[in-house]
DNA sequence: ACAAAAAGTAAATTTAACTTTACATATTGT
DNA sequence: ACAATATGTAAAGTTAAATTTACTTTTTGT
């Protein structure tokens, strides 16, 4: 499972701070979530797709073996 | 957090089980799903809305407090 | 170069997703 | 009506998401 956090994240310049803040998750989750450690919840998946004004389908791609 | 999966899984004409099989979660999950006692994983998300041919944001709706 | 801001990381904890087993109720076909 | 299939539900347990605190490293601006 990859995604384009970073990318939409420079696209609309906000910091991950930022970012956390206004979906409500801490700074820490969205590093994460960057990183690949975990896929977030359905719920902050709608909400950051939401905000970047793109599908969650975008955001995060299935990869061979999800 | 409401959802469309029993329609979807109505058009598609497959019972719960035959949906959780094709997914690869539990028949109690799709259930639990269904009725709102949890939200799934993005992955899941993913999987669902591949199957039905449709989007994550069709199938799951953000609400009012999510 | 220096300071400040941003990003990376990690351990410990909490919360939510998901499973398993098991049983109860509802729906459908004959 | 009866049997089979489908759905609903619940308790107990496991796994994964997300938080908190706290510290290190990298990047950016002056």
């Amino acid at each position: 499972m990859k995604n384009t956090i970073k990318v939409e994240r420079a696209k609309h310049d906000l910091t991950q701070a930022d970012l956390a803040e206004k979906i409500g998750v801490s700074r820490q989750s969205i590093n994460a979530i960057e990183k690949g450690k975990f896929v977030p919840s359905t719920l902050l998946a709608l909400k950051l797709s939401k905000l970047f004004d793109t599908s969650v389908e975008e955001l995060f791609l299935l990869e061979e073996g999800d």
